[in-house]
DNA sequence: CAATAGATCATCT
DNA sequence: GATGATCTATTGC
């Protein structure tokens, strides 16, 4: 398993920005499996969804440069937190180079540390796998806010790390879920058979 | 189980 | 003024 067995939730230092300075596909496919940690709460990273910097209609940087998407259009390895439907927060970490658009939206977490305190967070939620299984669950469940966004990822309070010990697993690829721009993009990804995947998915149904 | 309505507001046209 | 990278509750089979 990992560390949060002895204690901490995590033993690595977080992910270097080198990480996520890559196009924004193959960074998503890479945070599987790894931890996302914040406070006393931690969640592996079970689903994520690229969006480009080109050629991505669906994507928010693909209007260009705006106050709002200045985030993305900076350098690799901060959080890109907004607001969406008026209600929730989605969390992106910005990929690519400094001055080129792309992030990872992260769409579900499997809780490793800190599931009181989540519980606490999302009261609404039934089992361990309802705590942070969707964009705007997990932000929830593990307290992050606007507040974020531009935070450095390799400074904290918001960090992500390597897991001690890899477990192997298989990658489902998918379309992206929520969209009406370029839906037909092969950009989501997920841990193959994981519970924790989000719902409404189309995938993941079991007998 | 599937489909749908409503909540609610920052951002952009 | 319209539109969302959503979630929950409710209705209908």
């Amino acid at each position: 398993m990992n560390c949060a067995q002895h204690g901490k939730p995590l033993c690595a230092r977080p992910l270097a920005r080198a990480f996520y300075h890559r196009p924004a596909e193959q960074v998503a496919r890479d945070l599987l499996g790894k931890i996302v940690v914040h406070g006393a709460t931690a969640g592996r990273i079970v689903e994520t969804e690229a969006y480009l910097g080109q050629g991505d209609a669906a994507a928010h940087s693909a209007r260009g440069l705006t106050p709002r998407t200045r985030v993305i259009f900076g350098p690799p390895g901060h959080a890109y937190v907004y607001l969406i439907y008026g209600m929730y927060e989605c969390l992106n970490f910005v990929t690519d180079a400094d001055g080129a658009a792309g992030c990872v939206l992260i769409r579900a977490l499997e809780p490793v540390a800190g599931i009181e305190r989540m519980r606490e967070r999302r009261p609404g939620a039934k089992g361990i796998e309802d705590l942070a299984n969707g964009p705007g669950k997990l932000t929830l469940a593990m307290g992050i806010t606007r507040r974020h966004n531009g935070a450095d990822l390799t400074a904290g309070p918001l960090t992500v790390h390597a897991p001690k010990v890899d477990e192997p697993f298989r990658i489902a690829v998918s379309r992206r879920i929520g969209i009406s721009q370029s839906p037909e993009l092969p950009l989501r990804f997920s841990i193959a058979g994981n519970r924790f995947v989000s719902r409404r998915s189309g995938a993941g149904r079991a007998s």
